[in-house]
Order: structure tokens, then C-alpha cells, then sequence
DNA sequence: AATATTAGTTCGTGTTGCGAACTATGAGCG
DNA sequence: CGCTCATAGTTCGCAACACGAACTAATATT
């Protein structure tokens, strides 16, 4: 028995939208992780092709983006390092920092991958039209809507 | 080769559209991995909570369902088993295969952390009323829709 | 100058995931 | 029937990943 039922249609919608999320979320990652290992990357390394796209971060800045401790970057980027993806260098402001940034090569793999990542996910979007595409572009850019109050999960 | 761009406006809208599927695919899942966390669960074990939910499989539907290989099923229902939230049994059917399941407790556990789930996705979607909520759970829907032609990324 | 803070690394641990080789049961066929 | 083949799981060794605690080096604070 559910107690009382404030709005019950709310709930069910609500439960129902979770777990479409949720299911999209697996297909996704499904789709990137198999991208990554096509080209022996994880997932965590192909999202760090993904973050150094255009920019060059230090490693605590970067483990801030991945939700990952710092200790868990210096294998990281050790690792990347060794294929000659990335690259480290001191930072110029603070001697104890270093950047991390891609080479040219992470570069050139990470546009590789971004341009596969859109070939794998199109035949799901092509699903829907032209408007509702849109449509739900627009929706998850307003429920993701840059960083108002994180989602903080507790 | 594009020989001209039949609908130029297309590949944009695409691109933004893939890319806001992945930064919602990156959110979910970090929702879910915190959540699991909590639960010193990795994000597969509560997969697996999530897919044994109603369903007793056997080892290969799993490892199937999951997309992971035989050989880590193994360890991966040894460990949930030795934490006593699911347990095996031989076929009826076939002398070779095993059947998963969950216990008492890891039921509870997974519908606890369903519940969690819910309630943790719950600020995202409230970003959208309620008719948003509906639209998008709407669209996903579409575009997943079941098992038509599976994604196969290459 | 002495102390505290911050940025990264190192180290040890447990989990995850793979592939190859193996065991045991079931299916096919001659 | 018995031999072979296929299938379901497991075992084993390996590399990657992620964590926390302890450490080093550079910067801030006082």
C-alpha cells in the first residue's frame, strides 16, 4: 500500500522519466565505452580526451572534473602519457602544479573519437524528426543547465 | 564525402544534440555511482541489483545483459555472493548452467537504492514542468524504443 | 624564519574486465 | 550406443582503475 498519494500521477511520470534516463544513460555509455576500446582507451581515458579538447588543466583541476581523487590521475596521466596522448609540464604561476594537455596526436584521437561517438549515437536520434530533436535537445540542455545547484545525490 | 550539405543546419543540431545526450549520460551515471558508493557497490553491482530486480537469469543472460564476458561474471556474483545479496542455484533445466538471484537482502537493498535513485534524479527533472517531464520521458522513449536494430556503433 | 597549506606522487589494497585454457554437462550423428 | 562437438561456467594470469594514507616539494601564513 502506498500511504497517501499527494499527486500519484506525479510520482509514476516522474519514476517512469528516471528510469528513461537512466536506460539512455547505459545506451550511451555503452556506445562511448565501446568507441574507447577500439582504441584500447577506457572510458575515463576517452573522457579525458573529451575534457583536454580545448583546454589544459592542471591534475587537481582535472580530477575536480571527473569526480576522481588526485591520486587516481597520476596513473592516469601516467598511462596516457606512455602512449603519448597527453603530456605534462609545470605550470608557469605555481611551481608544485603541473598541466596536463593533449599532444598532437591525443588530438588528433580525440576528434577521431568525438567524430565516431556522432556516427554511433545518429541512428538513435534518427528516430525522431528534425522538431523533435530539437525538442529534446532542449529539454536536456534545460534540465543539465550548467552548473545551478550540482545534483549533490543525498 | 558531404558533396553539398543538403541540410547544413542538421549536422549542428546533431552534434549538439549527441553532446547533450553524453553530458546527461556522464551526469546519470554519476548519480548512480555515487548512490552505489554509498553502498560499496560498484556501479555494476548495482546494475545487476537493478536487473535482478524481478528476473532470475543465468549466468550468460547476464554477462549478455550487462555486455561484459562470461569469465567476469564470475567473480563479479562471487563477490555480490559472498556479501550475501545474491546466490546461486543449478538449472533445473540444464545440468550446466546457474541461475542468479537475489537474496532477501539484496532485494531490499536494491529497491532501496532505486528508491535513491529516484530521489537523487529527482532536482534534475523539476528543472522541467510537468508536461517537459512528460514530453521528454516521451522522446527517450521513442528514440530507445526497445530492441528495433540495436545501436552496433560500427 | 617557522609553520601550515596545497599540488602531486608513491605505495598498498581491492575491484573490474579481458582472454586463454580448463571441466563438466548436454546435443548430434553414424 | 559411443564418440565427437558444442555450450555453460570456472580458473588463472594480467593490466587497468580507483581509493586512502603517507610522503615530498613548493607556496602561504604568521
Amino acid at each position: 500500500m502506498k500511504p497517501k498519494s499527494p499527486k500519484r500521477s506525479d510520482a509514476r511520470s516522474s519514476e517512469e522519466l528516471v528510469d528513461a534516463l537512466v536506460q539512455a544513460a547505459f545506451v550511451t555509455m555503452a556506445v562511448l565505452n565501446k568507441i574507447g576500446a577500439d582504441h584500447a582507451l577506457s572510458l575515463t581515458q576517452l573522457r579525458v580526451c573529451g575534457i583536454l579538447r580545448d583546454r589544459r588543466l592542471r591534475m587537481a583541476a582535472l580530477a575536480d572534473y571527473l569526480g576522481l581523487e588526485k591520486s587516481t590521475m597520476t596513473g592516469l596521466v601516467d598511462r596516457a602519457e606512455r602512449r603519448g596522448l597527453m603530456a605534462r609540464a609545470p605550470s608557469a604561476e605555481d611551481g608544485r602544479a603541473v598541466d596536463v594537455f593533449l599532444t598532437r596526436e591525443g588530438t588528433k584521437l580525440g576528434e577521431q573519437m568525438h567524430a565516431q561517438v556522432q556516427q554511433s549515437l545518429t541512428p538513435l536520434i534518427e528516430r525522431l524528426n528534425a522538431s523533435d530533436r530539437q525538442l529534446l535537445q532542449d529539454l536536456l540542455g534545460r534540465m543539465l543547465d550548467s552548473e545551478n545547484g550540482k545534483v549533490a545525490s543525498r
